[in-house]
DNA sequence: CGGAATGATTTGCC
DNA sequence: GGCAAATCATTCCG
């Protein structure tokens, strides 16, 4: 660990940051200034019960995360794209939960760094720390933008093509972050070579050979077909450089005379060389605007299938630059929502990074943003870190995510009071490649706190003193607007969908408590429609309620309008092209108190037609 | 979809 | 760095 990032922050200075930026927008705030947008409402904290003197003495070390809750949170604010909060995020943390290696960490960490500027950390992460194959690729890309914002502050003037390329070759990728496997214009030669082997035999593949090809070597159809397409074309007129260059009146180019037995010799990679470059495609662009760098799109999410279901934030972070709207964090644009929450509860709602297709190809882009809520309290006045609000942007319709959490506080004291995101469950569609719900970080059921407070829903337990304290966690994709659903809240309906995608869309719902003086039943009803089928809808909640009784799920025939005692966590998910999916999570009520009035989620599934 | 022309990158050499 | 060849991508046409 060479060069983590200097500490010095406490819980305090980052409740200070936070706080700053609290704003509180009330629902029907949100309603009437988003027309069609997705619109949550919360109750106003004010109107909770609590005393919050009780909430006040909460010591920061009581409100620490566990290393999975903190990588999931990292994971979340990666998702969401916004750089910005989760770098405070970071900053909140202990010392001791940034030393400890997880993955999202550091990788949180390094995208922080780089979006500081402070690029000699940001290599020292990365060299310093082996990454998974699904980071790879974002993480290539961002060592080599680091690598090239520098160079081109150092010169002052942009680089050319050329000129990243020869950087490129300065810097090679660390193995940390490289499976090593040499490349040479972009394609690996193990790729090269099946492509050969297949042209020798068969220069005009069919479709299911060329498909059969783009999965063994890794490249996508449309690069196969070129492949074969431009090869062809070398075939036929081989000489058509030569008389270029002719033209230019210059020499001969004798060379080509190759053109026998080109197959068996391709050319050797900058002998011995190490370095290395390793875009699949899709080569990134950074456009430096006066000093500013803006990041178009960092890494090809066209991924190879075996990279699927790797990062997304890549793409977030696009456009975070572009549109991130200061500290402030609340709505803008018209698709935010957005509100935060204070006392003891929190509720919150997410929408996600969105794709779209280019050429056929996946992309994800960035402008998504996220929220998380108070990670401290102020210890002093006791005032609860109320919850922060940013804005989720959408473009075309497709609404980005925001992510919050709104953590509540406990008792005094040591041991107990500790602040649980009881649980994380997370979607992990088993018919989408490139779910664009949180990472796979299941919270074992055990692990979580032992002493308590995070007990799950449903089986309460009463803790005298204690109040009851909520969090929620929302995190979802949401794309086009359905239909309507009794009082909720309604999405923009001139979506564009994206044919080409295949995606599946997620929505989870994650609401622990450690609640206390009497028992916790919020109700969620999950409105799921013609997405699952009613096994599915079980699994799922069964799955993702750790507390919950499998009884307690109740199935309607047609699975609309479950009643569920709420489970830690609820997870709806819809496979591509499985129509809509459209979750509405309301009524949540604690002790007779109404605490959120609906939450509403509605996924649509697009190129529901495959 | 394939072919032709052309654009943009990548690479090797000097 | 300049330069040109090699290679991959894109566009237009039939």
């Amino acid at each position: 660990m060479c060069c983590l990032k200097p500490r010095g922050v406490t819980y305090q200075d980052a409740f200070k940051m936070s706080s700053s930026s609290n704003e509180v927008i009330s629902a029907d705030e949100i309603k009437r200034e988003n027309r069609g947008s997705v619109k949550l409402s919360v109750l106003d904290p004010a109107e909770l019960p609590m005393e919050n003197a009780e909430l006040l003495d909460c010591s920061p070390a009581s409100l620490a995360f566990s290393p999975e809750q903190v990588a999931c949170v990292c994971e979340a604010l990666l998702q969401g794209g916004n750089v910005e909060r989760l770098a405070r995020f970071l900053w909140s943390l202990p010392q001791s939960d940034l030393l400890q290696g997880n993955e999202s960490i550091l990788k949180a960490q390094a995208i922080v760094a780089f979006h500081q500027a402070r690029y000699q950390e940001l290599y020292c992460i990365l060299e310093n720390h082996s990454f998974s194959p699904s980071n790879h690729s974002s993480l290539q890309d961002m060592w080599y933008k680091a690598r090239y914002t520098e160079a081109e502050k150092a010169r002052g003037r942009p680089l050319g093509a050329v000129d990243k390329y020869r950087l490129r070759r300065k810097y090679p990728l660390p193995r940390t972050i490289w499976d090593g496997e040499e490349t040479v214009y972009c394609f690996k030669e193990r790729s090269r070579n099946a492509l050969k082997e297949m042209y020798k035999r068969n220069r005009y593949p069919s479709p299911a050979e060329k498909r059969n090809l783009a999965k063994m070597t890794g490249l996508s159809l449309t690069q196969v077909s070129n492949w074969f397409k431009n090869r062809r074309q070398r075939d036929r007129n081989p000489s058509e450089a030569q008389s270029k260059s002719e033209s230019d009146g210059n020499h001969s180019t004798e060379d080509e005379s190759s053109k026998g037995q080109e197959d068996l010799s391709p050319r050797p990679l900058s002998s011995g060389s190490s370095s290395s470059v390793a875009h699949g495609t899709a080569p990134p662009t950074v456009y430096s605007d006066g000093g500013t760098t803006v990041i178009q799109q960092i890494g090809d999410v066209k991924m190879p299938s075996h990279a699927a279901g790797g990062m997304s934030f890549n793409g977030d972070l696009a456009n975070v630059n572009a549109h991130y709207i200061n500290g402030g964090g609340y709505v803008q644009s018209h698709n935010a929502l957005l509100n935060g929450l204070g006392t003891a509860s929190g509720h919150f709602l997410t929408f996600d990074p969105q794709r779209v297709s280019h050429h056929g190809q996946e992309r994800l882009l960035g402008g998504s943003s996220v929220s998380y809520a108070p990670f401290s309290m102020e210890p002093a006045s006791g005032k609860l870190d109320a919850m922060q609000t940013l804005v989720s942007n959408a473009e075309d319709g497709v609404i980005s995510s925001v992510v919050s959490f709104a953590s509540a506080p406990s008792t005094p004291s040591t041991t107990s009071g500790a602040l649980h995101l009881s649980s994380y469950s997370v979607v992990n569609l088993p018919g989408s490649e490139t779910t664009m719900g949180l990472p796979p970080l299941m919270l074992p059921p055990s692990s979580t706190s032992s002493t308590h407070g995070s007990a799950p829903l449903g089986n309460v337990v009463s803790d005298s003193s204690q109040h009851s304290s909520q969090t929620l966690l929302y995190t979802q994709t949401v794309k086009q607007e359905p239909l309507d659903v009794s009082g909720s809240y309604t999405y923009p309906s001139e979506i564009p969908l994206d044919q080409g995608s295949n995606l599946g869309y997620t929505a989870s719902l994650f609401l622990s408590s450690s609640s206390t003086g009497g028992s916790l039943h919020p109700t969620v009803t999950a409105t799921v429609t013609s997405a699952l089928s009613s096994t599915e809808v079980h699994h799922a909640l069964s799955q993702a309620g750790r507390g919950l009784q499998e009884d307690s799920v109740a199935l309607s025939s047609d699975y609309r309008s479950q009643d569920v005692q709420l489970p830690n966590s609820l997870q709806v998910a819809s496979r591509a092209g499985e129509g809509p999916v459209r979750v509405v999570c309301g009524d949540l009520d604690m002790e007779g108190k109404e605490l959120a009035k609906l939450q509403t989620v509605q996924m649509d599934d697009d190129g529901s037609d495959l």
